[in-house]
Parts: C-alpha cells; structure tokens; sequence
DNA sequence: CTAGGGTTAG
C-alpha cells in the first residue's frame, strides 16, 4: 500500500481498522511539524475515520492547532466517502470554535479544499459538496444569515448544492421572514440556467413535506409543472400525493383539498391513500362533517371503489364523534350492502358505538360476524367489549370473554386486565379476584392497575375500601397515579366538592389528565373559583398547565358573563408573560359584544393586535355584529379572507339593521368570491324576508335549498313555524331525521299560547319533557306568560315553582341589555309579560 | 387534551 513512509512516524504496524476501532494515535508523544501531519493523513485517505480521529487529537494537543491544510485534508477525505453528515458536524465544530487563534476563516478553508483538486470537475463537485455542507452546519447553529449569505455567494461561484441544502436554506428564509429572498429562491429553483435533474426536485419537495413547509412544495408545484421541470406523470402524481398528504399532516386542509383540486385537474388519479389522508385531517381537525362529505362527493365522482377500511373506519370515528352513534351503525349497514371491506378496526368503531347505545348483546353478536367473515379479533376488540360489558353491569359477560381469550391462545396483556379490574369494582363486584388472576398468570399489576381499582371503588360508592387501598399503596405515589384514581373517581361520581379537596390537600404532582379531568368538570359545574385555583396550585406545584387551560378558564368566566374576572386572569397572565393566544382574545371580545360593552370589546381588540396576535376570521366574525361596515374594511385591509360564517353574519346582521342595500352587496359579493351558502345561510335568508313580509320570496328560498340539495335543519323548520304555524313540516322532519330541540318547541309553544290553546301548549312543554329535552328560561318565560294571559295562574304558579326547582335562573341584567337592542320590536311586549308574571306570582 | 365564529324561540 502506499502509506508506508507515513507509518514511520506513527510507530506501528496496526492496521487501519484496528486503529479507528482504538482511535488511539499516540499524537502526544509525537512531534509532528504540518507537514508530518499532512503526510500521516495522505496515509488515512481509505479511513475516513480514523482521519477524523487524528484531526480530533491535534486540536485537542493544544499548542500547535491544526492548520487550513490539515482541515482541508481531512475534509477531503471524509468527503470522498460521502460522509455528508460527518462533514457537517465537523463544520459545526469549527463554527462554534469560531476564528480565535486558529489563523484561518472557513472561506480560506473552503478555497484550501477546492484548489487542492486540479481536475476542474472533481473541484466543482468538492466545492459543492463541502459548501453544502457548511450551510447545513451554519443552520444547525441557528446562523441564518451566514447559512443564506454562503447560498447565495455559492450560486455566484456557480457551485451547487444539494437539495438538503436548498431545504434548510428555504426553511431559514421563512423564518426570518425574508420575503425578497424567498422570491430570488423560486426563481433560482426554476430557473432554465440551473435546472437541475428532476430527482433533485423529487428530493426537495419530499423534504418541504417531512419538515413541516408543504405548503411551499404546493406553492412550487404549478410552476414546476408549467416550466416543464416535473413532466413524468408518475412523478407529478408522487410529489402531488406527499404535498397534499403533508398539509394534511400540517393540518392546513383547505389548502390540501385545493392541491388535491389541482392534482386532478392535470388528470392525475390520486392513489386512495391520499384521500384517506384528507378524511383522517378533516377528523382530526374535528370537521366531520367536512371529512364525510368529502368522501361523498368523491364517491360521487369516481364510485364506492374509493373507500378502504382506513377510509370506511374514519368515516365511522367521524360519526361516533359527532356523537352519532346510530348514524354509524346505518352506515356499517351500508357499507356491507355495498360489499366494501371492513376490518377490524372499521368492526371496533362499530362495537363502540352499539356500547355507547346499550346495546351490548348486539355488540358481541357483531364481534360473531366479524370472526365468521374471517376477521381474527385482536387484543383491542377483546379490550373493547370487555370494556363496554363493565360499562352496563354485565360483569359475568366480561369475564366470559376474558375466559375465551385465553382458551383462545390470545393472552390478556395489562390493558384488558385493568380495564376488567376496574370495571368489577364499579360495579361492586369482587375486583380482587382480577388482581389474583393476573399474579396466577404473570402480569404483574402496576400503579394504572390501582389507580382503576380505587377509582371504580369510589364510583360504587365504596369509599372506605377505596380509601383502605388507597393507604395500603403509599409507597406508589411518584407517579401520582392512584391518588390521581382517587380524584377522578369523585370526580366521575359527581362528588366535585371532595374531588377538589382531596386535590388541594395533596402535595405532589398528579398526571396531567386528572388536572383536566377535575378543571373540566369544574368549569363544567360552573365552579370556576375552584378551576382557577386548580391553575393557581399547578403553578405552585410547578406543573405547567396545558396551555388551553388558560383559555378555557377565561372561556368559563365568560361563559357565566363575568368578564370582570376574565379580566383579572388575563392580568395575572400578563405577570407571568403568558400571551393570551387567539382563541382567548376572540371569546373575550365575543363575551364583551354580547354584554354590550363595546369599548371594551375594542379594546381588547385592539390590544391583541398590539401583542402581535393577528386576529383571523372568526375574530371578525365576531365584531362584525356589531359594526360591520368598520370590520368589513379592517379585515380585507388586513388580508383576511371572509367564509360562509362570516358572510351568514354579516347579511343577516345587515338586514337586522334594516340595510338591505348592504345586505344584498354582501350577497353579490360572497357568490363572486365562490362562497356556496349553507343551510345557516339560506335559514338567515329565510328568516329575513319573513321579517320583510315576503313570504312567498322566504318559501321559494326554502325550496330552493332542498333543491340544492342542501338540508334544512331543526333551525330553519323553527324559523318556518315561527312565521307560518300552519305548515305541517312533522312528516318532512322525521323522514330527515331531525330531532326538535328547545327553540323548536318554544315556538310551538308560543304559538299555542298566543291562540288560547293553553292545554296544547302544556301538552307540547310535556311532549319535550318526555323526549329528553330540557326547557331552558325562555320556553319556561313562555309557558308561564301564556298560563298567565289566559288565566291559568294555578298552573303559572307550578311552572314557577318548577323552574325555580330546577335552579334555571334569568340570564344577568347586563346580557338582556343587548337581547333589547337586537330585538327592539318585542321588546315592551315582553316587559309587560315579565311584570304580569311578577304581579301574579308575590 | 377536545377550547373561539354564523342561522331560531321570550
């Protein structure tokens, strides 16, 4: 070989393998002049290795640091083996060590490296590499501008870089925000004079993708497409599938459906995957709707082929959380009339939702079928009937079916068995024995384990034997976890008050979910004192709350209309620097507009533009009930696209202010935008030109939206009725399927009551009652004016009694200030109706 | 860790 001068110096024959495994240069006992070191490494040039090692030892040697010959050398050899991240990480080293007494910059560096190499080929290829690598280094550190500057003086030089590089320089451009620069990159990247090869692009807009900048690779598309660059049909389909597919992944839906859009538009037909991709954003983004109609009208489009289980079992997870659990179950019905697939994901989500309506019995009988069409059940199917056979005391079942796992060579693992654990002892069944079972069989129960049991204990109301458990476990606190049960059992059972002493007297941090589990339940019961000392003491603990907590506290305040103290929170936000985000800011200034203190409302607005929080269209939305003239202009100054709900708002908020020549302006230009209006749309419509006497305009708009195929809703059958009590809409709305809620039989009930028909009307206030439907303060305010102007006092009076039963209190002066301003027509009518009731009744 | 917006009833 041809290193046989140099292993003079290194004074030893081991080989080169050896010595990188020991990396043990004896560097110190050696006294090595640059040329003696230039010389070893020309012997290391088929270990790259061992020369990085080497190069290591001299910089570590102190007194005669290695120079720009040797760095040069070394990076020569590293790069000749494609060790792309070594060289990086040896740049990052140098960078962070910066000039100081080193004697050379990394420009002498990179010209040192170049020159070496007289092929001018090789040199080209070298210089490109190496700087490549120095940007990517640069990123690393976060030196954006040098990162960029040395892109930029690479592409004078005429070098290039690889698409790695072009990746974080782009990504450093948007995060410094530099427009300019990022118009020069496009152009750079599309340009004829640089055209590079299209695995180059492939490479670049897959890294766009995986880092979280898809929306670039779809900005980049089109004009790669049309400057001829992605031509291959393949290609174009791949980089469109990963664009579209990563914008779901980055939750940007909207603009993943438009690149979808345009995928299509060039005739490429997109692989199954990438719809699946769309449905699950849409669900994870809480649109299910969205998500299910999406697959409609593909489906439409291109024929039931299109859905697979991922797609079939989205669509049913979209219905189960929708909390339309029936709904789910027809359309498992009409998934299989269809013959399409299901798996057994699809067939859990189905066992899930025939639990959540108690139908157990149907549930196992399903898990049958899945088993007969040859679907082998796993551990989670098993888990779930488990579950949902404990959820409705059919404590026997659940242990039936643990029983068959077994026979079945499907070991129980640690899930089923806490979940059986906890489940008997919610039903006070012997939970012990689940624990004995799992020490027979070896699994060893964990913290999880108790905490299930104790939680279940305190549900069925076992509290002593809960609390004797819990003691008996002291040693298990770290986690948390079963004092965590124990809160959350009172929590489950309704027993707030304990659930938040037991909290507050503990000295130790729970997990996260038993914070919120407690916080939600406590906003929900309208505790919000207690919410917010739970923040207060997560902070004293030092446990970070969720972030959303902040917002929902602030929520809760508002909620129950005590903006005051929203308030103070925010202020207490503001002490520990905690920026208010958007959600926080819109609900405030939405609380403030409906109490009517528009000051304050402004306010706040604009103090959250001051911080740097750009209000979107929800926040304007908002506002725009208020003035929306004023909005309308701030918002597209401010490049804030309007959608349906805001152009809902803004007509109907327009004719309500009896400016029909906005309204109408609004209308033209929500069509001209390609905005389609939705049934809360055509329902505000309606409403209006019945409010404008024209019925027979108001009607044609009803048919109009069934023929458009968009269906009307429990809301605008209520604003039919409310004009027009005659129409018989019963059938119509049964055959739709739309459940009445309280609005709808408050109308009815009004209506009743206006015409005499007293006895009617309690039949319907019964008939919601039976149905599940709760009266609120208005239908009460209803029934009980209509009692009184007909002279039932007797049954006024029980209504009275009943509401006040019931803790349903007026809404808070403040709020009905507004309700006044937005309904000035009724208002002295109702003043009369609320004295005559309060005459009647002290 | 799901949080904020539109249409209806007094």
């Amino acid at each position: 070989m041809y290193a046989v001068p140099a292993l003079a110096y290194t004074n030893s024959t081991i080989s080169h393998s050896e010595q990188s495994k020991e990396g043990n240069f004896d560097v110190n006992s050696l006294e090595l002049n640059e040329v003696g070191v230039l010389r070893v490494l020309t012997t290391m040039r088929d270990d790259p290795y061992l020369a990085l090692s080497f190069l290591k030892r001299i910089e570590g040697n102190g007194d005669s640091l290695p120079s720009v010959s040797a760095y040069a050398a070394v990076i020569r050899i590293v790069c000749s083996w494609s060790l792309d991240e070594k060289l990086s990480s040896l740049f990052v080293g140098i960078i962070r060590k910066g000039d100081q007494g080193r004697g050379f910059s990394v420009v002498d560096l990179l010209n040192a490296v170049g020159d070496a190499e007289e092929d001018e080929k090789l040199s080209f290829l070298l210089r490109s590499r190496v700087s490549s690598a120095l940007v990517k280094a640069y990123a690393e550190v976060e030196m954006f501008d040098e990162a960029i500057h040395l892109f930029w003086g690479i592409d004078q030089l005429r070098w290039d870089a690889d698409a790695d590089t072009y990746l974080v320089v782009v990504q450093a451009l948007y995060r410094k925000g530099d427009g300019e620069g990022v118009e020069k990159f496009h152009s750079k990247l599309l340009s004829s004079e640089t055209r590079k090869h299209c695995g180059f692009y492939m490479d670049f807009i897959e890294g766009l993708c995986v880092n979280e900048m898809s929306l670039v690779g779809y900005i980049l598309l089109r004009p790669l497409r049309d400057a001829n660059i992605l031509v291959d049909e393949s290609d174009l389909a791949t980089a469109y599938g990963k664009v579209v597919k990563g914008l779901c992944n980055e939750m940007k839906l909207e603009e993943a459906e438009s690149a979808l859009h345009d995928m299509e538009e060039c005739g490429i037909d997109p692989d199954v995957s990438v719809y699946s991709a769309v449905v699950e954003g849409h669900r994870k983004n809480m649109s299910f709707s969205k998500a299910l109609r999406f697959v409609n009208d593909k489906v439409a489009q291109k024929g039931e082929r299109i859905i697979n289980p991922v797609i079939a079992s989205s669509m049913l997870q979209c219905w189960c959380q929708m909390g339309k659990f029936s709904e789910a179950l027809d359309q498992v019905v009409a998934f299989r009339n269809l013959n399409i697939t299901l798996d057994r994901f699809c067939y859990n989500v189905a066992f899930d939702a025939l639990i959540k309506l108690g139908r157990v019995d149907e549930a196992v009988e399903l898990f049958r079928e899945m088993t007969c069409e040859g679907i082998d059940p796993d551990v989670v199917n098993y888990t779930t009937l488990i579950g949902g056979c404990c959820q409705h005391g059919r404590c026997g079942q659940a242990i039936d079916l643990i029983m068959e796992m077994e026979s079945k060579g499907k070991p129980p693992d640690i899930v089923v068995y806490n979940v059986l654990a906890g489940g008997l002892a919610r039903n006070a069944e012997n939970a012990y024995g689940v624990l004995k079972l799992m020490e027979d069989r070896g699994v060893k129960p964990t913290s999880v384990t108790h905490s299930m049991v104790i939680q279940g204990l305190i549900v069925a109301g076992k509290i002593d034997e809960a609390e004797a458990l819990y003691q008996s476990l002291e040693e298990d606190k770290p986690g948390g976890n079963v004092a965590g049960g124990i809160v959350k059992g009172y929590c489950e059972a309704g027993r707030l008050d304990e659930a938040f002493e037991r909290f507050i007297r503990l000295d130790f941090p729970l997990p996260k979910n038993v914070y919120f589990t407690l916080f939600a339940s406590l906003c929900a019961a309208k505790d919000i004192d207690k919410a917010q000392k739970l923040v207060e003491r997560m902070w004293e603990l030092g446990v970070e709350p969720v972030k959303s907590m902040y917002g929902k506290l602030i929520g809760a305040w508002c909620r129950v209309g005590d903006v005051r103290k929203a308030i103070r929170f925010l202020k207490v936000l503001k002490g520990r620097e905690i920026v208010p985000d958007l959600f926080t800011y819109t609900i405030m200034i939405k609380t403030c507009c409906r109490l009517n203190k528009l000051k304050q409302a402004d306010a706040l607005f604009r103090d959250m533009k001051k911080r740097g929080i750009r209000p979107d269209v929800v926040t304007y939305t908002v506002l725009a009930k208020n003035n929306p003239e004023e909005i309308d202009t701030d918002m597209k100054t401010c490049g804030v696209k309007p959608d349906v709900f805001y152009y809902t708002t803004a007509i109907n908020t327009y004719y309500r202010l009896n400016n029909e020549k906005r309204a109408r302006a609004a209308i033209q230009e929500m069509k001209r935008g390609g905005i389609v209006p939705d049934v809360a749309t055509y329902t505000a419509l309606i409403n209006s030109y019945y409010r404008l006497n024209n019925r027979k305009k108001a009607y044609d708009l009803f048919l109009e939206m069934k023929r458009r195929r968009i269906c009307p809703d429990v809301v605008t059958y209520t604003v039919l009725l409310n004009h027009d009590p005659k129409l018989d809409v019963k059938r119509e709305m049964r055959d739709l399927r739309i459940k009445r809620d309280v609005h709808y039989y408050t109308v009815l009930i009004h209506h009743k009551c206006k015409t005499g028909e007293v006895e009617e009307a309690e039949r319907i206030f019964r008939e919601m009652k039976e149905s599940g439907v709760e009266p609120d303060v208005v239908s009460y305010r209803a029934i009980i004016a209509g009692c009184l102007r007909n002279g039932y006092v007797r049954d006024a009076k029980r209504f009275f009694q009943e509401m006040r039963e019931k803790g349903i209190e007026p809404p808070p002066a403040e709020a009905s200030k507004n309700v006044v301003l937005l309904h000035t027509k009724s208002n002295t009518e109702r003043r009369v109706s609320r004295t005559k009731i309060q005459e009647a009744l002290y």
